[in-house]
DNA sequence: ACCCAGGATGGTG
DNA sequence: CACCATCATGGG
């Protein structure tokens, strides 16, 4: 249990940010968070933040996980002054970062995610949580490996509320069980983007948009820019000539991430 | 009862 | 290439 401070950091937004579906509220306000087979109870008050482990765990894991090492300051600087748009977007979520999550969660997550809602997926998620992961304590549990869903019958997943997806979900956990994730992975972090969006569309059920939501959440590939139904709105709102993708180069990803959550939040 | 949700797939023109 | 029906399902 220590304390540490962090800027452009905010928990709630993170959580609602639509990138992560296993944070659960605590009743003091703070957060439970199960990641990489452990759990971390965190508690913000402004730039001070309250951790339930310990310094070395906090450099060793979740320091990582925050992305704490990236300048969102710095990038946010950067936006154009004069896109009135984007640098309202940036202010109203300057507080969400781009998790270096477990690539394995975020495909199974981003797999669920197409056509649906984040309630649902939330719901889903958890669903596969609790009755195919480890208990970690706290009525949280780890996300299951790919070996823990290589079998289940396509009934199961469906029961879960995946919908059409479920089988999509038994094709993939087949494919990554065994050694099939480790040789997966290693693959995509010898291609470049253009590469490893390839290999991700061979996946059976994983199409453009979910594919960057893999490079940009999963593999923190910055210049991925996922195109959502909300993205797509405001691209055609407010950027009739097309977004400037070229001026930022290695953040994209995080401009993407301002817009979503914008519109997800403001827009209607 | 329609429409939408962090879309993808397979078929047709 | 473009367009289109279809795929579950809960919520507005």
């Amino acid at each position: 249990m220590f304390e540490t401070t962090a800027t452009s950091l905010d928990l709630a937004q993170v959580a609602a940010s639509g990138q992560c579906f296993t944070w659960r509220p605590l009743a003091d306000g703070g957060w439970a968070i199960p990641a990489f087979g452990r759990r971390l109870h965190i508690r913000q008050a402004g730039t001070h933040f309250s951790l339930s482990c310990t310094l070395d765990e906090w450099e060793a894991v979740w320091r990582g996980y925050f992305d704490l090492d990236t300048d969102y300051d710095g990038l946010k600087a950067s936006i154009d002054p004069t896109d009135a748009y984007l640098c309202a977007a940036a202010r109203y979520g300057g507080g969400v970062r781009i998790l270096r999550q477990d690539l394995w969660e975020v495909m199974v997550s981003f797999l669920i995610s197409q056509n649906n809602n984040i309630t649902r997926i939330t719901r889903s998620i958890g669903g596969l949580c609790g009755a195919y992961g480890a208990p970690l304590g706290g009525g949280l549990s780890a996300f299951p490996s790919p070996d823990a869903l290589a079998g289940v019958p396509e009934a199961d997943f469906r029961a879960l509320g995946l919908g059409y997806r479920a089988g999509y979900l038994c094709a993939l956990a087949q494919e990554m069980r065994g050694g099939g994730l480790a040789a997966f992975r290693a693959a995509l972090d010898a291609a470049d983007d253009g590469g490893a969006r390839a290999l991700l569309t061979g996946l059976r059920g994983v199409g453009p948009k979910v594919a960057d939501c893999i490079l940009l959440f999963g593999l923190h590939r910055m210049d991925a820019f996922p195109l959502d139904t909300h993205i797509r709105k405001v691209l055609a709102a407010h950027y009739p000539g097309g977004f400037p993708t070229g001026r930022y180069a290695g953040m994209l990803g995080a401009v993407q991430q301002y817009i979503f959550y914008y519109d997800l939040k403001k827009g209607g």
